[in-house]
DNA sequence: TATGAAAATGACAATCATTTTCATTTATGC
DNA sequence: GCATAAATGAAAATGATTGTCATTTTCATA
């Protein structure tokens, strides 16, 4: 069993609490920390299955993992320039959780994300 | 430019209106259909781009097509067994589209997905 | 009915994220 | 120091998706 390279953790920080592997990888290689791929995955894996981050995914499927214990949020994506904006979610908390009860299910998450043309484009 | 094959959408209909590419492909493959899975991609781009299908994406990334005019809805899945409800997400609707309005954004869309532990498991 | 331009098709290769394999290195207890 | 388990990473495998390109089909018009 594998646990988590902390460098991985401490670069998802770095980055804003928001990125894919490769993403993690590359900035990790740019900074010029010594580490494969491989222990990239593993890592973020391994933070997954302690629910240390999220995972969600992006407009093209790409895996985006998210560091719990950020305020939870979701985000507005721009599909033509990809700026984001960050919002509040209260309503859809609400929303999962009800739904949840109501079908019997526990320990639910969920992803929420709103895309569209922003007020540039 | 690429206009859609007609079978492709009536497999997607077949399907429940709602699989993925590949899935449609081996449907179509099954049933003795003579396609590409090129073809089976292009059509479902097409679809897409004419707004008669959506694209949303399943927990492993993969992306499935949904036909748009099927009431939409949202699921909640188990991320043990894997069953599926599908929810009502009226709120959701209505909170994407405050949030949008809000931030400038138009001709917005959205994912949201629900996932837990299911009564059974 | 011929003809040719444009669209559609599909085999195949390329790309990209992710997972697997496996040999090597590192850490840890004895 | 030594044995053993855990961690690491290079490279190959996998699977979805996209790009390329030669061929076939469609269809309006000569």
């Amino acid at each position: 069993m594998s646990r988590s390279n902390p460098r991985v953790l401490a670069t998802l920080e770095r980055a804003g609490g928001f990125a894919s592997a490769q993403e993690v990888y590359q900035l990790m290689q740019r900074e010029g920390e010594r580490i494969g791929l491989t222990t990239v995955y593993r890592s973020l894996q391994s933070l997954l299955s302690d629910k240390i981050v999220d995972l969600l995914h992006r407009e093209d499927g790409e895996a985006i993992y998210r560091l719990c214990g950020e305020s939870h949020h979701h985000h507005l994506v721009c599909k033509n320039c990809g700026d984001t904006v960050e919002i509040e979610g209260g309503a859809i908390e609400k929303w999962a959780n009800s739904m949840a009860q109501e079908h019997g299910f526990r320990e639910v998450g969920h992803t929420a994300e709103i895309f569209g043309l922003c007020s540039k484009c």
